[in-house]
DNA sequence: ACCGTGACGTGTC
DNA sequence: TGACACGCCACGG
């Protein structure tokens, strides 16, 4: 699911879980989590429903799922997506 | 089998 | 606007 968010953009543990049809977005985080590690899933774009980095504690070093974001062209600041809204990415509406 | 915990989300007060 | 409650469900103790 990750895999599928666009370069640039990022998208809510909430709206994945809605696009999977998964009742709990806490699982959605659980999830991401294992996939943190991983290389070849942006976990970094998926923040929670405020555009908070809440899972930056979760990578290697707590700065790099920010710095990733910065590279990709999203500003963040203090820990939070700049103007969220703008670069968020609903995968409900690319059905 | 029970309980606490967690990268969350939504609803009340 | 901030604090709290509750639902959700996998995992470890």
């Amino acid at each position: 699911m990750a895999r599928l968010i666009p370069k640039g953009r990022a998208t809510s543990y909430g709206a994945i879980a809605q696009y999977i049809g998964m009742k709990s977005s806490r699982m959605v985080g659980w999830a991401m989590a294992g996939a943190a590690s991983q290389k070849n899933v942006p976990a970094w774009r998926v923040v929670n429903r405020n555009g908070e980095l809440t899972g930056a504690s979760h990578f290697e070093t707590p700065t790099q799922m920010q710095e990733l974001l910065n590279a990709e062209g999203v500003d963040v600041k203090d820990n939070k997506i700049v103007d969220f809204k703008r670069v968020f990415w609903n995968p409900n509406e690319e059905l």
